[in-house]
DNA sequence: GACGTAAGTCAACGGCTATTTACATCCCTT
DNA sequence: AAGGGATGTAAATAGCCGTTGACTTACGTC
């Protein structure tokens, strides 16, 4: 019993390395893609053994999906607890070091795996459907097509700004911060979604 | 000498195979990435041997860097014969099997070479100078930096359409035709770049 | 404090990849 | 029409990838 302050760091915590490969790998899938991405990457940023993978997630595919079922949690916790127009500034404002980013470009990776596409694309219907409620869409209006069409322009402006400025060194989009991009962005999201 | 019509069909012609490589290279690059294509899939397509992607372009790597050359000389000459303002909408609702489409998607693919990832962010800024340019920037201008945000947000919504379009089925996005984009694409534009 | 199990490592494998080398075939020139 | 260079093929190689099974080591339990 090392437990001095909160939690004693034991040197072996399979929940814990799990999550670390779980971390690490999101970033990795995110920014590399999948076919680049390498198991050996991402156990070497934890540093741990290559066959740890397997252990936890069964193979590289494994792991992929449950980096997506981390995204869906995620997504629909930071959509949940804000109110949805500042969710759609934190979305689309977010720098590139943030980790709603990376979980944007998640959902723009593919594995090849019929499995982890049905997620992907299950999640972004999920979020195009939360910001298109933000402009009065409901499930069963059938006017609602273009409103959801508009929805998910502004996704898609999401996801356009942050491969660009993961993707690339595109000046002033790649260093620009918040402040300067808020203006812009929210004409943008009033033009397409009014009442948000 | 064969020729009945136009061009004879010889068998073996270098610089055709050569751009039928090229052509098959840049769809696989666009929609699978750089690591995901494998050059047995790329020869696969055009029906040759493996060994011509080397003879042709010394590497995987050349290919990869003579589509992007490919792509400067097609997006410029898109560009420079359309009245820009048309130019825009047209990258924009480019349905999936267009060609600018590919261009678009090459712009985000990377393949971890260096001369190839200059070439990239290159074209990815004269692109975004021409659509500034729309606007009125000018490359002196001292408060140009504000409008070059603005015309890479265009440029970052363009690219997330495309993305979405060809790598998922979210509808109506994916299927929506150009009468359908039009509207919204353009209210869009001109928020953000007015005097187009 | 020994013991058993969980946690992590090690080393090896088969398969796939890009690339190269040597060889076969076509087509133009003379 | 015959040679020769250009065009394409076939086969082999070296390296990296994901995955596996046998092993070592740490840790909670009796």
């Amino acid at each position: 019993m090392t437990a001095s302050g909160a939690e004693a760091v034991r040197r072996r915590d399979a929940a814990r390395t799990r999550q670390r490969l779980l971390d690490a790998a999101l970033k990795r899938f995110a920014h590399d893609g999948y076919a680049a991405t390498t198991v050996r990457d991402i156990t070497d940023d934890v540093g741990v053994n290559v066959a740890l993978v397997n252990r936890y997630f069964q193979s590289k595919e494994g792991l992929f999906e449950a980096c997506l079922a981390a995204a869906v949690e995620e997504l629909r916790r930071v959509a949940g607890n804000a109110p949805l127009s500042d969710a759609i500034r934190h979305i689309i404002t977010a720098t590139g070091e943030d980790r709603i980013t990376d979980v944007l470009l998640l959902l723009l990776r593919t594995s090849g795996d019929e499995n982890a596409e049905r997620m992907r694309v299950g999640l972004l219907r999920s979020a195009s459907e939360d910001l298109a409620s933000v402009a009065g869409w409901r499930p069963e209006d059938p006017q609602g097509e273009a409103l959801m069409l508009r929805a998910q322009l502004v996704l898609a402006l999401a996801v356009g700004v942050a491969t660009l400025r993961v993707s690339t060194e595109l000046r002033p989009l790649a260093t620009a911060g918040d402040e300067e991009l808020a203006g812009p962005l929210r004409e943008v999201v009033d033009t397409l979604l009014p009442r948000s």
